[in-house]
DNA sequence: TTGACTCATCAACATTCATTGATATATTGC
DNA sequence: GCAATATATCAATGAATGTTGATGAGTCAA
């Protein structure tokens, strides 16, 4: 299931929404360091292996990570361009942005 | 209820569920271009105004927007600094940010 | 003081989400 | 083929979330 058809507002909450729980930003910040195997991700997060396959999902489905498999392992890396869109989002509403510039209705 | 005194992974997670759902996300994207008061929302978005305010709770104890009394009207803004870190997120976690530099055992 | 207006809160309900333990699927080495 | 390993999926359960309609509380003006 991909996400890459969605309007963007309801990607950009599904993204948010892949991050807003604290098990999953600590695998995403592991990731960080560069692409991970489940089994390794499970030391590290003394998770069970359900749970952590099931944040990986969320966070697969949502576009935030890829996985690849190399032999019995699977190895998810975080997508940097999904990073890109949400930092480019706190950028695009932070107050004054639009000072001057904006013409809607709401926005006199 | 403030977040100040939160653990950051706590404190992030409450970010991203604050931005987590598509009419908070839109309220915060009306926001950016300027304080609004709740009515003005609420005409905007065609929502029920007691929906509104729980989501603008939400908003509010997560950190991401700050309310102001004006008579009978209560103005809601954007918080800034909350959206700073956000965007100080998503740069952190890309991945490669670390090369060379982790000595972190999960991180060769 | 009364009524209109703005906003917050509550109760009830349906939906979604996170966790756990069990089971299924794929890959590898013997 | 068989056992071991890595990962995904399923079922059940409890907790959290979002919506709606009703009520309450503060503010203003007549």
């Amino acid at each position: 299931m991909t996400t890459a058809a969605l309007p963007a507002a309801t990607r950009a909450a599904r993204w948010f929404h892949a991050l807003s729980d604290e098990t999953r930003l600590e695998i995403v910040r592991l990731l960080s360091h560069g692409e991970r195997c489940v089994c390794e991700l499970q030391e590290v997060l003394g998770a069970a292996q359900s749970r952590l396959s099931f944040h990986l999902r969320a966070l697969k489905d949502a576009g935030l990570v890829t996985d690849r498999r190399e032999g019995r392992w699977v190895y998810y890396a975080v997508n940097r361009e999904a990073l890109d869109h949400i930092a480019a989002f706190a950028g695009a509403v932070k107050p004054g942005k639009h000072a001057g510039s904006c013409r809607a209705a709401c926005c006199p």
